[in-house]
RNA sequence: GGCUCCAUGGUCAAGCGGUUAAGACAUCGCCCUUUCACGGCGGUAACACGGGUUCGAUUCCCGUUGGAGUCACCA
């Protein structure tokens, strides 16, 4: 059989990583087996929808290489891919009926008022109630009439007190729990709308998906669900739940926590590529079997066995993502390196300098493309900087070599023709056996004058080739001057 | 708090009864070098605890502890 998983995400805002990564983990299930991969819009919360968070999904997942066989755009025979659309269609309203008339669910006519009396007790912030079955025990004639007279109702899901509900996990394996804990949650809204406890069930298997995957967080009302398949008669899927991307206090990723460091788009934005974003999130909560790191959609889709994938929890971080991001920015080729590194320069360089050369020693210094700015901007203008930078250890400067040294050298620079860095190099090479000294005693004094910067993305005379010869003199001079007034 | 799940270095992780317990990021040191970076080499750093089972437990079982998730007319 033919394997179909779906990404049913809900259009309430911007994408964080943990939800890229569950479509991302339901596209390589499907695509390792040469199925089926599915996009559901779950947008049963009309007060939670925000607009345009459509377009991010699909602005996003496209961004990601994930592409869907079917979805709200792309008929597959199984639509409407829209649970709004499919609500109008009556499908959920029917089902529901369905498990009315077999006793699985029932209509509840109870008030929010009625529903308050029920908070038992605040747990973390949280107030706790359970449904009592009030309504449960409605006579045939009341419910009729409630209905007749056109009394707002919501449809709950009818579980046993007594017995225990259990389901299997491909990962966890079978996970059991007493009825008791089961509360009747809502299937059908007072609006109409199906909850998303009801929509997936119904959806998943009208649908015909084999493999259900989604976040941990569902564990806990999976045995409902189960109980909805069992109640319909219907077998249910395969279940893949996985484990949580966290925060780095190791709590769950959550749209809500304004953190915006964590959403995909705000990554690629700042300066991430996506091939790296999505590559390290396929790493948080599955491993290969060899040992590698690096890997393009394409080897995922090979390699990826569900089977690997871990039960605890990743902490979400960005300093290995970054490292990860260099990584793709290093193996880059040059022209799409300078593509995308081209704006970056050229805000923080203006015009008037060789981008490409200074493009490229950047290529191997840089993990982000934002990263590029503070790299190259003494380019521009030579910042102000301190003279005790001219002493260094190990080259065995201090200010006094370093001004005897720039002295020495300003007059075969200003006699220098060739600002080229081979003939730059020659010349200072020249002068560097004629002292006898070692190469860094002299470069590094020079380094320091033509750049102010500690460290620099290039040797002393790669960056006066890009400064030429009026530059850099003036800087030299100005280094002169600053040393003799030390 | 009830229920459920999880538990190898700071982080991601390999391991699936016998290993000097991989590897990566981070960190530290050395080498290379026209500084830094890249690259190369090396160091520090982990099986939460207590009971079993077993000739032998990081690995299997139970408990403890810790962490997380969930307990909505949200998904």
């Amino acid at each position: 059989m033919k394997i179909r998983t779906r990404f049913a995400p809900s259009p309430t805002g911007k994408m964080h990583v943990g939800n890229l990564r569950t479509g991302l983990y339901a596209f390589l299930i499907s695509k390792h087996e040469g199925g089926d991969f599915m996009l559901r819009i779950e947008d049963t919360d009309q007060e939670r929808y925000v607009e345009g968070a459509t377009d991010i999904i699909y602005r996003t997942l496209d961004k990601a290489g994930l592409k869907h066989d079917e979805g709200p755009d792309k008929d597959g025979g199984y639509g409407p891919y829209v649970q709004s659309e499919r609500m109008k269609t009556g499908i959920y309203m029917k089902y529901a009926k369905e498990l009315v008339e077999k006793g699985e669910a029932y209509y509840c006519f109870c008030d929010k008022e009625r529903l308050a009396t029920l908070k038992s007790e605040v747990v973390e912030g949280k107030e706790i109630s359970i449904y009592d079955k009030h309504c449960l025990y409605l006579p045939k004639e009341e419910i009729e009439a409630n209905l007749a007279a056109g009394k707002p109702f919501v449809i709950r899901q009818n579980n046993p007190k007594e017995g225990s509900t259990t389901f299997h996990d491909e990962l966890y394996g079978d996970i059991t729990v007493d009825n008791a804990e089961l509360d009747d949650m809502i299937l059908i809204k007072s609006d109409g709308y199906p909850t998303y406890n009801f929509a997936n069930v119904v959806d998943d298997h009208t649908m015909n998906i084999t493999h259900v995957v989604r976040g941990n967080e569902y564990i806990s009302s999976s045995p409902r669900y189960q109980r909805l398949y069992d109640a319909f008669g219907w077998e249910s899927p395969k279940y893949i739940h996985l484990p949580l991307i966290t925060d780095e206090n190791h709590k769950k990723l959550a749209k809500r926590s304004g953190n915006t460091s964590y959403m995909f788009e705000e990554l690629v934005e700042s300066g991430f590529l996506s091939e790296a974003v999505v590559n390290y999130i396929a790493l948080l909560g599955w491993s290969p079997e060899e040992n590698r790191e690096i890997f393009s959609l394409e080897e995922l889709i090979q390699e990826f066995d569900y089977k690997r994938i871990s039960k605890s929890p990743a902490v979400f971080d960005n300093v290995k993502l970054r490292w990860m991001n260099g990584e793709y920015i290093k193996a880059m080729d040059f022209d799409r390196f300078y593509d995308m590194a081209e704006p970056y320069l050229k805000e923080a360089l203006g015009d008037g300098f060789d981008l490409k050369k200074i493009a490229a020693m950047v290529k191997t210094r840089i993990e982000i493309f934002p990263d590029i700015a503070e790299l190259v901007d003494f380019f521009k203008e030579l910042p102000e900087y301190d003279t005790a930078m001219y002493t260094h250890k190990k080259m065995k400067t201090d200010s006094v070599s370093s001004l005897q040294v720039l002295q020495d050298v300003l007059p075969i620079l200003e006699k220098q023709e060739d600002y080229s860095n081979d003939g730059l190099y020659q010349t200072l090479l020249a002068y560097v056996n004629e002292k006898g000294v070692k190469n860094g005693y002299v470069m590094w004094p020079i380094r320091t004058a033509v750049s102010g910067k500690q460290m620099t993305p290039a040797g002393a005379t790669e960056i006066m080739e890009i400064l030429g010869k009026e530059e850099t003199l003036r800087r030299i001079r100005k280094g002169i001057e600053m040393l003799q007034n030390a």
